[in-house]
DNA sequence: CTGAAAGCGCTTACAG
DNA sequence: CTGAAAGCGCTTACAG
């Protein structure tokens, strides 16, 4: 029999144990189904009984007990974050853009009182193995830049088994799942259209066009679609993943390339940071020789000298976003890809005028 | 009753729940608890029949209910992160050298098969509130600089409660609870001794040292430590908190004081950055003029111009310490307080010969 | 508006 | 080495 907290003698015996429902009702004289009821706000409950329970659960700090709700509820009001970065196997180096939507997504589930699991995930791995199929997330948000071929692979199966998850990430045509991305393909153009404007001819584009990083080919096209329109000459350096050091070769190879250029449109800030260090070793001087857009705006994008312009990912949005569709999803709704809009940040390193 | 998974006509209906322990026991032809002992690996089931029974599990995809299992063994297997940072609301804005530092969190707990809980919490509540107390989590580990005077009452109630915590930040004296920190005396004195032994003998000290945030004011005694063992002149600019805009406006000030300076040392990188801004803005060469140290080695440290000379915290070895530490202390075990060793980061900004 | 009771899916003493 | 049974602390139909 349960011996209620504070009920007799045993008091002290049990005064470091986390109180119950039980230890609540035995102080209400109420019936444990009671307090439950009340406590999770169920009309049917008196309002002076509700006060009452109330203020005995305050007085104990009685707090429901997650697990035993979550098992018989048969959900955990709990999100899951699946990080999943392949050229990055240490977890503090991890890209600044993606802490910073973990950010953003642990805000928007606090908001809605959902926790937040966390997890790095190798690639290897069956994803769905250790969240929502052992009951402790009900949803996944999935997040990070990989190679999309690998990466397609498990969101099939996700999708197969029936899970409930959102990424981020490119949205693209008859991609398994629901996506939601920047609109890469708008704010690559925009940031090309800004060099275009500032008399810039000779543009090149540093990244990865291949299908194994969908949002870095959305983002060359449309570069491509605003160098076509105004019908200039592309050019073209791959940095396969998304770091400085990629950057800075591509960079490098441009300059060796013999190729005439006087702005670069970069496919991530990282890139771009690269692309100016090696510039500047060269002798380059940034604006006034090139002109630099970066992608991403990364907390150091407005460090590194000069500073750099660059297409900004709204991340508070993006968390929101991504919450709000798995939520949906979770209740069984249809819920939908959804492109996030992209915005020029003007810095020194375009060498527009200040704005 | 239970009709077990595929175990009769009704197995289409139930295709899409997932199994339970006592599905796997009907088709291995045992009883639930054997299943649960094979399972969680007791030595005391046949060799044999583990193997059937994780056969049967693997292909039916099972997994332990964790709700179920924590439920039962009263814990969790989970450790919750709390992240409190007073001068940044936002979320996406968290000082990046925290964000590296969950990331090193995240890997020790995966390491140990605990998972992550990631809450931002405000200061005003109650910090035990929402984990130990409802089951969610087994320890707590915060996070964040904040102001300490504040967050001391916070810790003093997490230990009053018996709530297992460790806590990030400076380790001194008398401090309620368990602290890992960096040797911030220490790491400021290796920087300032540094400077010194470039020829600089006008260093200022740019940060906080009241007792409201103690990791500054044993940064700042380490920094008066070097000084005052060579003879020479203090000199000290306020920097409330730890913000490029703080450490602009100290900078500013020291500039406006009229006193002499050839070298800075920063409490930390963000305040650095800062005051690398107005330096440049008021015509003084960094290094040539002014020799410019920082604290912590974020990301953008490295990005600045002149790339930052800065003490690192070891965030690796943070995390896992933290984790550590608060595992050993669920376990009942004694734990203490401990200091990691901070190490000097020679870029530019101090103008010593490459290394 | 309230109570008695069943049951979520496990783990683990207890008995063999 | 294995099984039957109790129980972790809730939520919620059911009956009043």
């Amino acid at each position: 029999m349960r011996i209620p907290l504070g009920g007799g003698t045993d008091e002290k015996l049990r005064v470091h144990e986390r109180p119950t429902s039980f230890d609540i009702a035995y102080r209400a004289g109420v019936s444990q189904s009671t307090v439950s009821r009340a406590l999770r706000g169920d009309p049917n409950v008196n309002e002076e009984t509700r006060r009452k329970i109330e203020a005995i659960a305050r007085e104990l700090k009685y707090k429901v007990d997650k697990n035993a709700s979550n098992l018989r509820r048969q959900r955990s009001n709990t999100i899951a974050v699946l990080f999943f970065e392949d050229p990055s196997p240490d977890p503090s180096q991890i890209n600044p853009f993606f802490l910073s939507m973990l950010g953003s997504i642990t805000r928007a589930c606090a908001k809605r009182s959902y926790d937040l699991l966390i997890s790095f995930q190798k690639f290897a791995q069956d994803w769905n193995e250790d969240y929502e199929d052992s009951g402790k997330a009900d949803g996944l948000i999935l997040l990070g830049y990989g190679d999309y071929v690998d990466y397609r692979q498990h969101l099939e199966q996700l999708v197969e088994q029936g899970t409930r998850f959102v990424r981020w990430g490119a949205v693209e045509e008859g991609q398994p799942g629901v996506s939601i991305g920047s609109d890469n393909f708008n704010g690559a153009r925009i940031a090309t259209e800004h060099l275009i404007g500032l008399g810039r001819r000779a543009i090149a584009f540093l990244g990865d066009s291949s299908n194994h990083a969908p949002e870095f080919s959305e983002r060359h096209r449309g570069y491509s679609a605003a160098m076509q329109a105004d019908g200039l000459p592309e050019s073209f350096q791959a940095a396969g993943v998304s770091s400085e050091e990629a950057g800075a070769a591509a960079a490098l190879a441009l300059i060796e390339s013999g190729v005439p250029f006087d702005g670069i449109v970069a496919a991530s800030d990282l890139i771009a940071a690269g692309a100016l260090a090696v510039l500047r070793d060269k002798g380059f001087d940034v604006p006034r020789d090139v002109s630099v857009i970066g992608y991403d705006d990364i907390p150091a994008a407005s460090f590194v000298n000069p500073a750099l312009t660059t297409v900004a990912q709204d991340t508070w949005l993006a968390g929101e976003k991504l919450v709000e569709t798995l939520l949906k999803m979770m209740q069984g709704e249809v819920a939908e890809s959804a492109k996030l809009p992209a915005r020029l940040i003007i810095r020194r390193s375009c060498g527009a005028k200040k704005v």
